[in-house]
RNA sequence: GGGCGGUUAGCUCAGCUGGUAGAGCACCUGGCUUACAUCCAGGUGGUCGGGGGUUCGAGUCCCUCACCGCCCA
């Protein structure tokens, strides 16, 4: 390729797209299983929330591991850089209500062939359309699939080198029967149990979560003030509540025991006002005297301790709220259901039954302060409630039956794990313990939902029409995956379904999360094929950010665990979180997110990697487009210089003898001090950021390659060789032919030192010096040392830096002289040091061939530091 | 309340095992130089969050406080 036929500026869109469609089409990081282990390089590639909104964090995450899988790929790994896309579960199940204004209702029949169109604002305007749970279900896949297009554009306009024949989906049929085999195998091992208990509950989504899916948020509540009486006394007492409208499934009282105020309660039942039930006043612990009137009432259930305590003091379990929120009718008097008054107990309930959380708070209040038993108004007070962590209202407490997969008495297991696993930085190794020490329920993983992995699970029912759910029917192995609300479990036929002595299906589906803890098994192929399992598992890097340590760093720690007694990956690879310009974090919520479609029409994809690839791994990373201007820059930059030194090295044969053609631009060529200086700085950045790399450290190797190829190449080097490259003047063609292959060679280490971090700019490069079309610098070797030890080291080690600082001393005073660095000099006088001069001596001619200078001379001064040059005196020529 | 990370030039950030403060951006000045004006050369600008300590010497180590972010209670 002639560079003079190239365009004067790059054209990035066309050459990306083009460049695109090459790697595609010559399979260019298609992984090749002919390999043995420690050849392999394995990415447990995060799959994203498609349905979750695309933003520049994800650019940046994912750029990281990209840069670091394509250095692999250059040292000689065979790598392994699938992609999978979570697509089941809550996020998605919420946009596809509302992209066609649909609810799922299971109770419906399957309307074949239909199709919907997206919902307008006009259709909002209607209750939302019912849907069988199979139409359901083919709707969410219709959205996914939309989703997914959307993400693996824009991964290949970034240029993930990811090998799109192993594309994956945790809710595709491979992924559907390796989860069902996980809950096979770790039911096999009795990891799991099912158990109906109270369980944190999301209201809105009618769902149980997981603690791993809670968030703390304060909330504004009121402490209202509410007196008790105490049974056989005239004694009362107040609490201090901010949920008084779990009064009627109050079940007991508690205070601290060193607390006088109420010692002489303990012991003593206390009775309920309104509701007049006679419930234990004990001590704990957990009570805090400080806060409210330090003394308070358990409810089934207020939080978490109302559980604890309710299992502790075996207290009465009166569920009041319902699955969706509201109060579920009751009947005071009855078992369970104690009340010294149970007529006005039901008269006071009865006002509260059927409402909502909000509205029952409001009218017991109303009710309490009718019978004087609420003091004073209620006061404002911020404290923490939980929520789940997608949802808007707290989370209530449901006893509900789930299935669980016990994890609470293996902590110290999964932190020694954890431990086993170099993690990058290291201290977020530290994120992982905390959370796994601060475990305080087993993995609850059933959710109440539909998009989802369904359990292969069963129940038998008796005579009776009672199922049993102490003795479930698993699905064979041989059969996943199954849908057990269609399929029929083992020994039992169709029309047994639902019936006395039949079956029932277990509706709920697996928590996402059991799907995507899974993503090392599911690229290596676990089941599948053993053979292919065992040279890609453990994988050799996780990357991902730190907000997902404790979920899925944590979960497929877990997973691994308990099926393989393995890591599930050697190294963990934490990129962190891309803030607003204000360092907050950027979120759908705050309105301050980034969509990355935008910055990558109005930029080149090099220069959004390049502000990605500047920052280092886990630290969070306020956003600035003054990076990608930055990233800009070097891209054109490296353009021009890949022109030029192609146009000066294309032009080799000419004028400088017969025998001096273009296979002479071979390292062995390089002869001259300035080329050997040079070229032994260029060993010293490879071995460096070689270094950096192969300590995951990709900002600091991007860096010193960004430095020297800037200070040294182009603005030193270049400058310093192009006259004698050129031919100008008086030069031998041995010295011109050294000075072609130093250009040659610099470009083309350089060029593949950018390559993971800039994969098109350096690929347009190298595709105008290869004979064969379609080779690829990204299945280049990456440069090393020993590859340049064949050029034979300088006389002096400091001769390149004494050309460097000359050159720049040079060009330092014509600029205080406020003529062009190009203008001719008459006659230059420089002082240096006598060990500097002495390391010049072999550069001087290439110094005063880039300076212009008809007369040069250096004058020794000791009093000048070493590796310093003062210009002494100087004249222009005059100007032509 | 506990843990982790951070606080360095107006902005974004580098500064490894302690040895006289750095880069880029922004701003200002000079320069059209046959690779590149999307460039080159130069300049202004910081008591390295506060305080204390160790040391001949601390941005770098120790203690403490403040603030920011995250994680967990």
């Amino acid at each position: 390729m002639d560079p003079a036929s190239l365009p004067k500026h790059y054209d990035s869109s066309s050459r990306e797209a083009y460049h695109r469609q090459q790697w595609e089409q010559n399979g260019t990081y298609r992984y090749d299983p002919t390999h043995s282990r420690d050849e392999a390089f394995v990415v447990d590639t995060p799959p994203p929330t498609v349905s979750g909104s695309l933003h520049v964090g994800h650019v940046f995450s994912y750029t990281h591991a990209d840069v670091v899988v394509r250095y692999r790929r250059m040292t000689g790994r065979r790598v392994f850089y699938p992609m999978g896309w979570d697509d089941n579960g809550l996020p998605t199940e919420r946009r596809v209500q509302n992209y066609f204004h649909v609810r799922c209702d299971p109770s419906l029949d399957y309307e074949p062939g239909l199709e919907l169109a997206m919902a307008t604002g006009k259709a909002f305007k209607e209750p939302p359309r019912r849907v069988s749970r199979r139409n359901f279900i083919e709707l969410c896949q219709v959205v996914t699939q939309q989703d997914e297009s959307v993400f693996r554009e824009l991964w290949q306009r970034i240029g993930l080198s990811v090998d799109w024949s192993q594309e994956y989906a945790t809710i595709d049929e491979r992924s559907r029967a390796l989860a069902q085999y996980s809950f096979l195998d770790l039911y096999r091992k009795d990891h799991l149990y099912s158990s109906e208990a109270p369980t944190m509950w999301d209201t809105d989504f009618q769902s149980a979560v997981a603690q791993a899916e809670v968030e703390d948020r304060p909330t504004q509540g009121h402490f209202h003030d509410i007196e008790f009486g105490v049974a056989g006394s005239d004694r009362t007492f107040v609490i201090s509540t901010t949920r008084p409208e779990l009064l009627p499934a109050c079940v007991g009282i508690t205070a601290h025991p060193d607390d006088k105020r109420f010692a002489d309660l303990f012991g003593a039942k206390a009775v309920t006002p309104l509701f007049h039930s006679q419930v234990p006043i004990f001590p704990s612990r957990e009570a805090d005297p400080e806060k409210g009137t330090g003394i308070l009432m358990v409810c089934t259930f207020g939080d978490a301790t109302d559980v604890q305590w309710w299992q502790e003091q075996r207290l009465e379990l009166r569920q009041i709220v319902d699955r969706s929120g509201r109060l579920l009718p009751a009947q005071f008097g009855g078992e369970g259901w104690q009340s010294v008054d149970p007529a006005s107990a039901n008269d006071a309930y009865a006002q509260l039954v059927g409402k909502n959380l909000k509205q029952a708070r409001a009218a017991i209040v109303e009710l309490l302060r009718a019978d004087a038993a609420l003091h004073g108004d209620p006061r404002p007070v911020e404290h923490v409630v939980r929520y789940f962590e997608k949802g808007d209202r707290p989370l209530e407490f449901v006893t509900t039956r789930q299935w669980f997969v016990r994890l609470i008495d293996k902590k110290e297991e999964l932190i020694a794990r954890g431990r086993e696993i170099d993690w990058h930085p290291g201290y977020m190794l530290s994120r992982f313990v905390d959370w796994t020490e601060n475990l305080q329920l087993d993995w609850c993983i059933s959710r109440q939902r539909y998009f989802g992995v369904p359990f292969p699970v069963w129940y038998p029912v008796d005579q009776d029409g009672e199922p049993d759910f102490a003795s479930p029917i698993v699905a064979d192995e041989a059969s996943l995956p199954v849908d057990p609300l269609t399929d029929v479990p083992p020994g039992y036929r169709a029309d047994q379904r639902d019936q006395p002595g039949g079956f029932i299906a277990e509706a709920d589906v697996l928590d996402t999360w059991f799907t995507s803890s899974l993503t090392p098994q599911i690229g290596s192929g676990w089941i599948l094929d053993q053979e292919r399992h065992d040279k890609l598992f453990p994988a050799d890097i996780r990357p991902q950010a730190h907000d997902i340590i404790r979920t899925w760093a944590f979960y497929t720690v877990a997973k691994s665990h308990l099926h393989h007694g393995m890591v599930p990956w050697r190294h963990a690879f934490i990129s962190g979180f891309i803030l607003d310009p204000d360092r907050k974090k950027m979120s759908k919520s705050k309105g301050n997110t980034v969509t990355p479609q935008d910055i990558i029409e109005a930029n080149y994809a090099d220069a959004i990697r390049y502000w990605a690839a500047s920052a280092r791994l886990g630290v969070d990373t306020a956003y600035d487009e003054g990076m990608f201007k930055i990233g800009r820059r070097l891209v054109t930059k490296l353009y021009n210089a890949g022109k030029f030194v192609g146009g000066i090295t294309a032009g080799l044969g000419e004028g400088a003898g017969a025998d001096s053609g273009g296979d002479r631009l071979v390292p062995e060529s390089i002869t001259e001090e300035l080329d050997r200086g040079f070229v032994g700085h260029l060993r010293q950045l490879v071995a460096d950021a070689t270094r950096a790399f192969d300590s995951f450290d990709y900002a600091t190797a991007l860096n010193q390659v960004e430095e020297f190829f800037w200070s040294n190449f182009t603005d030193s080097y270049l400058e310093l060789a192009k006259n004698r490259a050129k031919g100008e003047g008086d030069v031998s063609a041995d010295a011109r032919v050294s000075a072609c292959a130093t250009l040659h060679l610099g470009l083309d280490v350089l060029t593949r030192l950018f390559a993971p971090f800039l994969p098109f700019i350096t690929e347009e490069l190298w595709s105008w010096r290869q004979e064969v079309p379609g080779t690829s610098v990204h299945a280049a070797p990456w440069p090393t040392a020993d590859e340049l030890a064949v050029v034979a080291p300088p006389i002096s080690d400091a001769s390149f830096a004494a050309a460097k600082a000359s050159l720049a001393a040079i060009h330092r005073h014509k600029t205080q002289a406020s003529v062009s660095v190009a203008r001719e000099l008459a006659t230059i006088e420089l002082a240096a040091n006598p060990a500097t001069i002495r390391s010049a001596e072999e550069i001087t001619s290439d110094v005063i061939s880039a300076v212009r200078a008809h007369s040069f001379e250096l004058v020794e001064d000791d009093q000048i530091d070493e590796g310093y040059f003062e210009v002494r005196s100087a004249e222009f020529a005059a100007q032509a």
